[in-house]
DNA sequence: CAGTGGTCTAGACCACCAC
DNA sequence: TGGTGGTCTAGACCACTGG
């Protein structure tokens, strides 16, 4: 844990709890340097950070107002999983395995998301994702084999981040992300329950490391009726 | 312009037209700083911007490298405004003005993206967006009157950002959203040339100045066969 | 006017990568 | 081993806000 980290994870802490509440003035920069024993630029980069989730909005001459008791609803900003996600929300969820199998990634599929993906062969993994009893979401991802060798039923149905960055050790960077909506095809009608002409929200993504592989191409598909997106973003 | 922005913008030029080709590495940050005439402070500002924006990947003792030509397609994400949008897409763009009234913000119809919504006197701004002539955006607009007074049909049909930034010198700061999928209005069904049963993507939206006053409210109703929104995300 | 955030600098030490 | 990015520091000057 960086000095930034430990000093951003507190403020944030301070003001989820809190204790700095909305609309209140955050101490000056140079009361968190002495209060945290860092430099006024650690502090200014933490708040940098806090600034971009949200937090607290910084104006000269005054100080940082807290904005934002920052709530989640369901983030396809940022690159976080449905079992990290699930875990935020207290969600009651199952994932049940529906397919996994090996074969070439359909790189046509991805086109939009990945202009440039490379043919290689990968994992195949069908899940379906269940909230209160009722299926949600259906979740198809190709996994890059020459990057993860094959996935065990017990890692798909728990979290495939978790098995990653925990087992694999590899380091996830960044992804890119489309959301579009589309008709519902009969795998959709069937696992989500919908009738003939509905629509489902389609998200695809494609997940980089460190090293900028492209390892994990995902197809989500949602019941447009549950599908909620909420984001912070600031001007230019 | 600052000089982290000039490094910025000029890196971000040549990332564009392929001075910097992807795949391949930047100069170093020193030797960036040498050529920049910038300290190398100055100089990881700019790229921890290009970072942000998904233009680079930075790995330690390697370098930072390419990854990507930005492709706008419709930011959602980004506080940005149709006009800008459309004139960096080079569409062909038309705005009807439908309704221009005075009335109290509607805050019930804004709870889930701004839970704290105060009452307050607005303008509601009602436009049609066409592209090549085919209806596709209904924006509904409501403006807090406590910021500006009212909008001419003039203003509505070319941009409220630049009548906001240009004329009244506001600063827009930040903005919260919300995408969801509703089954359209008989208004949407009119005006978008929709089928009784059709749904549509409807995005809202609280835009806030530097102050962090909200000052305006929008809801964008798309069509949901012509929706698509592209998005980069870091982990962590 | 004193205090605040915004910008910029020069220098230090570390962990990591490639040769 | 030399060069790279990652972290941290101390200090400077500016523009702006508030009383």
């Amino acid at each position: 844990m960086t000095k930034l980290d430990l000093v951003y994870q507190d403020l944030k802490q301070k003001i989820d709890t809190g204790v700095y509440a909305t609309d209140t003035l955050l101490p000056s920069e140079n009361a968190l340097a002495s209060l945290y024993g860092a430099s006024r630029d650690t502090i200014r980069k933490a708040l940098a950070k806090l600034r971009d989730q949200g937090f607290i909005q910084s104006q000269k001459g005054r100080g940082s107002v807290v904005i934002n008791r920052q709530q989640y609803v369901f983030p396809v900003s940022g690159v976080i999983s449905y079992k990290e996600l699930s875990q935020r929300l207290n969600f009651k969820t199952t994932t049940t395995m529906i397919e996994n199998t090996q074969m070439p990634l359909p790189i046509a599929n991805f086109k939009a998301v990945d202009p440039h993906a490379k043919p290689c062969t990968t994992t195949r993994l069908v899940r379906l994702r269940e909230v209160n009893g009722e299926p949600v979401i259906i979740d198809i991802d190709y996994i890059n084999g020459d990057v993860v060798p094959a996935i065990s039923k017990a890692v798909a149905e728990d979290s495939l981040y978790a098995y990653f960055e925990g087992q694999l050790h590899l380091t996830i960077a960044y992804a890119k992300k489309e959301i579009t909506v589309e008709p519902a095809t009969a795998q959709d009608q069937q696992l989500l329950h919908l009738d003939a002409n509905a629509s489902v929200v389609v998200v695809k993504s494609v997940t980089s490391l460190e090293d900028t592989t492209a390892f994990q191409y995902t197809e989500s598909r949602h019941r447009a009726d549950r599908f909620r997106f909420q984001e912070f973003a600031r001007r230019a």
